[in-house]
DNA sequence: AAGTCGGGGGC
DNA sequence: GCCCCAGACTT
């Protein structure tokens, strides 16, 4: 089914002056005036930096990105890192199957490839945690290879300059054999400049169409309704679920912690001990023996579900049973893999 | 094609 | 509160 009624290529040559002036500066990006020079980025920091970008906000990534940098400044420093030190780097920045994959790609990088990314989206693609866009961004922006780059800003970008009449989501394979055809030379400032023309000019809820490149072109323009674009898919509501976590101290103070299991939300990163989260609190069931104490609720919104936990803490003296985790001083937590929920739950009893 | 997978910033 | 973010992977 085709949803573009008139497909024309885009003015990429108004895009490509528009970037020139109005490109942001961002740590892993390589400017458009550097460009020109014969500079070329590193594709290990881009595929980073694209990595951490999937689903996450610039802001959010900057700390981590020069923390990965400083620590391990080549694919092949990363790839000799214990995934578990990795997992730590990661804590806070979400969706940790990236991380997973970020190491299992640089250990295939480095046995595969002797330590060097597949200059072409096609080779790219084979590599574990690069999906579609990361591949051809990368390809793009490191070599520029002529591939569509299709994140989604520049879904949005489209949507409104085709007016789709449909939801991205059925149309997507169509939006990219149709951005494919506009691909300049430029390549890698073109996928870079739509991306930042959907970041700071068509965004989503604001589109400002006077100093939009494209705007002569607009669909959405023309229908006097371009926020309108793109049309959303109708939304699931999001389930509650209710449980108890429960954080223990031995007689030093010192934290029970664990590891989650290797599959399914937050795996294999580091946990205090929770009941299952079930669709109605049941009452609690204690780890081990001590003088449990409410501390009150977390709660935390994942993408699918509200999880709403009470916090229970104790002091416990039979740590027998406590056996497959191990004991954390307080202060020294920063140094674990704890995602933000856990994090929440040790703030909410004062740790 | 739909579901799973975090967390935060902006409004 | 709600929306969305430089998406990938599984089923």
């Amino acid at each position: 089914m085709l949803h573009l009624s008139a497909p024309h290529p885009l003015d990429s040559a108004a895009v490509l002056a528009w970037y020139d002036r109005h490109a942001r500066t961002l740590p892993w990006r390589t400017s458009p005036q550097q460009r020109a020079q014969g500079a070329r980025p590193d594709p290990y920091s881009v595929w980073l930096s694209e990595v951490m970008l999937q689903q996450t906000t610039v802001a959010a990534v900057a700390r981590y990105f020069a923390r990965f940098i400083e620590l391990w400044p080549t694919v092949a420093d990363l790839a000799a890192a214990p995934l578990e030190a990795v997992l730590v780097e990661w804590a806070g920045l979400g969706y940790y199957a990236r991380a997973r994959n970020l190491h299992a790609c640089a250990v295939a990088v480095v046995d595969r490839y002797g330590g060097v990314f597949p200059d072409r989206a096609e080779g790219l693609r084979t590599l574990p945690g690069i999906g579609p866009y990361t591949a051809a961004a990368i390809a793009a922006i490191c070599h520029d290879e002529p591939v569509a780059v299709l994140d989604g800003n520049v879904e949005r970008v489209l949507a409104r300059y085709h007016a789709l009449p449909v939801p991205v989501r059925e149309a997507k394979e169509e939006l990219r054999s149709n951005l494919r055809c506009s691909v300049p030379v430029r390549a890698g400032d073109f996928a870079q400049a739509l991306m930042d023309l959907g970041a700071t000019v068509c965004a989503p809820r604001s589109a400002l169409c006077m100093l939009c490149p494209l705007e002569p072109g607009c669909a959405g323009v023309r229908t006097g309704n371009p926020t309108g674009y793109p049309i959303k898919p109708s939304k699931a509501d999001r389930p509650i679920r209710y449980g108890h976590a429960y954080v223990m101290r031995d007689g030093g103070g010192d934290i029970y912690l664990r590891t989650r299991p290797d599959k399914g939300l937050l795996a294999k990163m580091t946990e205090v001990p929770t009941s299952d989260w079930t669709a109605a609190l049941v009452e609690p069931s204690y780890p081990a023996a001590g003088d449990w104490r409410h501390h009150g609720q977390v709660v935390h919104v994942f993408t699918h579900f509200r999880l709403e936990l009470e916090v229970w803490s104790a002091i416990v003296s039979d740590t027998a049973a406590l056996a497959d985790g191990w004991w954390a001083e307080p202060r020294d937590t920063g140094r674990e893999a704890l995602p933000t929920l856990f994090r929440k739950v040790l703030a909410s009893v004062g740790l």
